[in-house]
RNA sequence: GCUCGGUUAGCUCAGUUGGUUAGAGUGCUUCCUUGACAUGGAAGAGGUCAGAGGUUCGAAUCCUCUAUCGAGCACCA
């Protein structure tokens, strides 16, 4: 097999994703000798592209499911993607704004079809950047949200909420986008801070010269106004309460009422109360069984409630009426404000509370126990930190606006019984899984369907379930039986509320169990100067171009690598540069290791001999413990960085330079014995990364193993006690510690790295006599040293520098004339660095406090490293002084 | 306003239950094309762990307050 001296990914990586799936890799059967673990995967939008929001996710998910795949688990990870409701419609709607035509040209039945050609179209582009991302997704079970099945899932569930009484319609006051011309739910509105005004409004009292004063930021709604409220304990306003006002402009009467809603100190503490457009009136309204007079049409224009403004939009009208107080001696003065505005999530433009009528979900029992599941830790959060927002928003949570007056959508499968003319009969709405063809009440067959569509989350809140086709089946379904609940879900905090805490109302109302027992929030992704991706901004990273110039394995690694729960993350070219490096590095130690095993047969269990054959197994084996807690947690992160400090530092940068020695030597059985632990060791390595960086680790795999079987069916190593070598750890960092001392000298004094050169050691510890007498061979290869040298009372000869470990003195003799400045500086240097490590150790003994207190083991490891302090230092200075 | 999270090297971040001379990557400096890798190797410089109190024999780690950044929630008449 020929490897190339640079890892190629691009080669690499088309031939797996079409190895994936092509076998069939990751589709899965029920197999109930097995345990299943089941992801379903966030569906991105149809319209979407791949983002590095999604390559996060994604790759997240994917590392998960191949975890828990080699871990024996029978897994399954569904694809699909989401309808996307408004944002979708809002997207053709655009691209019809082109050909000069509105939805409205073409009718309902049109539009709607021109919506699936155009999904038909564009929808799998983000599926196929998803294979190209190396996902290993059961691709026979892809699902979209308004497929057979979801349409099923979410009749079947409509129905029986609406049976049992949940679900019902009314005028309520509604968030209503006047631009996408529909109501939305509460969450679907956020808030900006905006700059405005806020305009004192003298209202005067009946029967008397007084005036009221309230203070507005919406003077144009003040010609709904039903009362002016005041707080119940504000002393300024005790004698007015109940007194009649006259509505300027309008001349209408209204009452001043009392409501401890009223916040005395903002304003005067008097509030107009215009209950058809505003959350908080519109209580006051109920309260106090207000009249709710509508100013705003749907259309964001003024009513026909005053001749005068009708038609108006509500911003000219604004104008017009602040205008008219003014002129009539009603305004007392503006100021300035800034305050939050409610905007529309999928296009920005300012949300207008109205009245409307619109069909809600009541959520109250479905949230207790949505709360309830996490409180009682059947769903967890990871990180446990957003338990608590998730339990807030959920005990708090008021009905669910679910209609949507738009066309693109789950249509309500509600039917109302008409007549000829199409006026609705006396007969009650017809709400049945399957199309009615005649109202059960009175057998006419003239029936219509609800306009309205559903909320788009309420289709993805059974996605758990229905992609295992609850709808059509909801009772004794084998699959649903057997992947549901799901293992994990994994996704960004952003559609926590939206979607995350939706789909366990939904799991524990219809099937009464949680959709996942684990929730795993991960942060999002902002450019190098923490700042969010946005188009508009333009720093924004396409993870199609990152895998084109670095790989997808770089792309994937760099992402796992700052994954850490619940944190944002910055990211740039430099994460994926280094993540290219790793690659590389573990291609090339493969390489090496495979030119050096050429046609040998090595032994699949590895032959442990020497010191550094335990030390590598040992670190191996810890290893494997700190990466499988990692990826039991969700810790990618730590996952990531634990094999790539293990691969780097450890393997490549000791193990592999150490093995060089009998990788060298004539004898053949050496030469095998060393490359069975090496094969070893790195076999199981790009196991534990396989489910990071998939491509090259199964290449790899493939090449090691002459096989064409996937990785991911191997299973994940398993930490082992008979690779624990807790005595050959502390001998090798001996041998790191002198190798690393020797070095610091051949580097301070100049000597040419190819230089060979002589090194004695006076051991002063004989505990450590034995490291030399069995290890020096290390020594000697790591430090370049042709003439090694050791034993007791060993002195310094003229011209050799001195590097102090501990327990040794080290004497390096130097060619020609020692520098005796240079060495001077450098001793005294080291002396320095010594010196205020033994300042520590003194300051803690001298603290009696500390040798009563402290345990006895932290005493005597504080007295011994003092007394190996001491002992370098008394070495420095004699050398010192001797020079 | 309330709640939560962050603040550690120039930059990006680690730091498990309090006890290592506070670590890594990147950038920087010096040296090196040595037969896996220059997408590499060796060495080095660089940190009052945001600040102030407290608990403790001992605090980057636990507690309180402050500053600052961010998120969520509420209010915004």
């Amino acid at each position: 097999m020929e490897m190339e001296k640079v890892y190629d990914a691009k080669k690499v990586e088309e031939k797996w994703v079409n190895y994936w799936i092509n076998n069939k890799t990751f589709s899965s059967k029920i197999d109930k000798t097995k345990k299943s673990f089941t992801i379903v995967i966030p569906p991105p939008n149809v319209t979407g592209s791949l983002h590095m929001g999604h390559a996060l996710n994604d790759s997240l998910q994917d590392a998960i499911i191949r975890f828990k795949k080699m871990q024996g688990f029978n897994t399954l990870w569904v694809p699909g993607t989401d309808h996307g409701g408004i944002a979708t419609q809002n997207v053709v709607e655009k691209l019809l704004k082109k050909e000069g035509k509105t939805k409205y040209d073409l009718g309902r039945e049109k539009f709607i079809e021109k919506m699936w050609q155009w999904r038909q179209e564009t929808g799998d582009t983000i599926l196929d950047q998803l294979k190209k991302l190396g996902c290993g997704l059961d691709w026979d079970r892809t699902r979209f949200t308004m497929d057979e099945a979801c349409s099923k899932a979410v009749k079947r569930a409509f129905k029986q909420f609406y049976d049992k009484g949940l679900i019902y319609r009314g005028k309520r006051l509604v968030n209503w986008c006047p631009r996408c011309n529909t109501a939305l739910s509460d969450i679907e509105v956020e808030y900006h801070p905006e700059k405005g005004n806020l305009w004192y409004i003298k209202y005067p009292i009946k029967d008397s010269n007084e005036f009221l004063t309230v203070a507005t930021t919406r003077p144009e709604t003040m010609i709904g106004d039903t009362a002016v409220a005041v707080n119940p304990n504000d002393e300024r306003y005790k004698n007015i309460v109940g007194k009649t006002i006259i509505l300027p402009l309008v001349g209408r009467e209204i009452k001043i009422v009392a409501d401890y809603i009223v916040d005395m100190q903002f304003g005067t503490g008097a509030v107009k109360v215009t209950p058809a457009h505003d959350a908080v009136d519109y209580e006051i309204a109920r309260r106090h069984n207000l009249e709710i007079l509508e100013v705003i049409d749907a259309n964001g224009n003024m009513t026909g409630l005053m001749e005068k403004y009708k038609g108006m939009s509500a911003k000219d009208a604004r104008e017009q009426i602040v205008a008219d107080l003014q002129e009539q001696g009603y305004l007392i003065k503006t100021e300035d404000y800034s305050h939050s505005v409610g905007k529309c999530y999928r296009c920005g433009t300012t949300i207008e509370p109205i009245m409307s009528e619109q069909w809600f979900l009541k959520v109250e029992e479905m949230s207790k126990r949505a709360s309830q599941a996490a409180k009682d830790e059947k769903v967890k959060f990871y990180p446990a930190s957003w338990k608590k927002p998730y339990t807030l928003w959920l005990d708090n949570l008021r009905d669910w606006c679910i209609s949507r007056q738009i066309w693109w959508g789950h249509r309500i499968p509600v039917y109302y019984c008409v007549d000829e003319k199409g006026n609705k009969t006396n007969c009650p709405p017809i709400v049945e899984q399957e199309t009615p063809t005649k109202c059960p009440h009175c057998g006419n067959t003239h029936l219509v369907q609800d306009n309205d569509v559903l909320d788009t989350w309420f289709s993805s809140a059974m996605w758990p379930f229905s992609v295992f086709n609850w709808g059509e089946n909801p009772d004794n379904n084998e699959e649903l039986k057997y992947y549901y609940p799901t293992g994990v879900l994994v996704t960004g905090h952003e559609i926590l509320y939206l979607w995350v805490a939706r789909m366990v109302q939904m799991g524990l109302e219809f099937l009464n169990d949680i959709p996942f027992s684990d929730v795993f929030i991960h942060g999002i992704v902002r450019d190098k100067h923490g700042l969010k991706m946005s188009k508009s901004k333009g720093n924004v990273i396409n993870p199609l171009e990152i895998m084109d110039q670095f790989g997808t394995d770089a792309l994937r690694f760099a992402l796992a690598q700052s994954a850490a729960p619940g944190r944002d993350m910055q990211i740039s070219n430099d994460s994926f540069l280094a993540a290219r490096n790793f690659a590389n590095k573990i291609w090339n130690a493969s390489r090496f290791i495979l030119m050096n095993k050429g046609e040998l047969d090595i032994s699949d269990e590895p032959i442990v001999k020497e010191l550094s054959d335990k030390w590598i197994l040992n670190e191996y084996n810890q290893t494997i413990k700190a990466v499988t807690r990692a990826f039991e947690v969700y810790d990618i992160d730590v996952a990531s960085r634990t094999l790539y400090d293990f691969i780097w530092t450890k393997f490549c940068d000791w193990y592999i330079e150490l093995s060089k020695i009998r990788m060298n030597s004539e004898n053949v059985e050496e030469k095998k014995q060393v490359l069975s632990v090496l094969i070893y060791v790195l076999k199981g390595t790009i196991k534990m990364l396989a489910p990071i960086m998939p491509f090259i680790c199964d290449e790899l795999w493939s090449i090691f193993n002459n096989t064409t079987d996937s990785i991911v069916n191997s299973s994940f190593p398993v930490y082992d006690e008979k690779f624990v070598f807790a005595d050959e750890a502390s001998q090798m960092a001996v041998v790191q510690e002198i190798v690393s001392k020797i070095r610091n000298v051949r580097s301070e004094m100049n000597i040419s790295p190819a230089a060979f050169i002589t090194a004695k050691i006076n051991i002063l510890d004989d505990k450590k006599t034995s490291v030399l007498e069995n290890d020096s061979e290390y020594i000697k290869s790591l430090a370049k040293i042709k003439d090694l040298s050791f034993g007791k009372d060993i002195k310094r000869e003229k011209n050799s520098a001195l590097a102090v470990a501990t327990g040794f003195e080290i004497f390096i003799p130097l060619e020609g004339l020692i520098d005796l400045e240079k060495e001077k500086a450098r001793i005294n240097k080291e002396i320095n660095n010594v010196l205020s490590e033994q300042e520590k150790y003194n300051k803690k003994l001298s603290n009696p406090n500390f040798v009563a207190k402290a345990p006895e083991a932290e005493v005597a490891r504080i007295k011994q490293k003092l007394a190996d302090t001491e002992s370098k230092i008394a070495t420095l200075k004699e050398t010192l002084n001797n020079l």
